[in-house]
DNA sequence: GTATTTGCAAATCATTTGCATAAAC
DNA sequence: GTTTATGCAAATGATTTGCAAATAC
């Protein structure tokens, strides 16, 4: 995606989990590298078996509850695509997604500024954030679509 | 939610179901009925319920295929949320979501200009929507939260 | 009359749970 | 040493499927 997609250092990605709060445990070092390595928004199940290819010692349950405490921590970002699996993504910079009708893929759009809600829209609502979601068919679907 | 929204005629909600090119079967009607009159964005099992209650002949799989027909023809929005069960919303006037980050549900903002992508930033993309997604807590779980 | 839609019950897919063991701090 | 995380395998929840019978147009 990023032509200068710099891989993070062990160090960093160690940080990077500690500073949410979280113990460091070496199977959420390998979910977290995979998600900061490859910023392809995968589903639970590609991150279990992508893990696994590498050192294989993390269950599914783990890699849930990996996942789940680093989304908690704000160091991952779960992306819900209607009928069909979550897909996660490193909480880098700010951006927008952009989910394909067709095949489900989800993709980063760089983030441009968004209007904040008149306060008076969200009554005694607590907003955390906000998010724009983009729907349509990808480059790929686009092109095998005649 | 609206203080003086109006029941829509038996007509309206048969010319909204065939608007969209689709047969018009009691299921629908019953599903698409529901929709309209209780905006309370609902789950299928819940639509389920609900049109059961008043007429027991819609199966499970046939709210299933009728929510899927009606979001293809535009009828109806589908509103994934993470870990829990879709939610649907007749697609009246637009309008943006908030989910609360503790209930789950998911309830309606009112409409407010969204600037619009960069041509460039799509690429070779087709847009069809975008729709802006805020989270947080809502007023009922602010509220019972210390 | 033909194309679609429905109901049923079983199947599938994604995710969560409970609990004993292991590892982090 | 105490607290928290892991692995396993089974359970749950949401949604989809296959197919014969019924219905819309």
């Amino acid at each position: 995606m990023n032509p200068t997609h710099q891989p993070p250092s062990r160090e960093a990605i160690e940080q990077f989990i500690e500073a949410g709060g979280l113990r460091l445990t070496p199977q959420r070092y390998a979910v977290m590298a995979f998600l900061m390595e490859e910023p392809v928004h995968a589903t639970a199940e590609e991150i279990f078996e992508a893990v696994n290819r590498v050192d294989p010692r993390s269950s599914r349950a783990t890699i849930y509850n990996s996942l789940h405490a680093l989304v908690k921590a704000g160091r991952v970002r779960e992306v819900a695509v209607e009928g069909r699996a979550a897909r996660f993504d490193a909480k880098l910079d700010p951006h927008h997604h952009f989910i394909c009708d067709q095949c489900g893929n989800v993709e980063d759009i760089p983030w441009y500024h968004l209007p904040q809600p008149e306060p008076h829209m969200l009554g005694s609502r607590r907003l955390r954030e906000s998010e724009l979601i983009l729907r349509g068919l990808c480059t790929r679907c686009t092109e095998s679509t005649y």
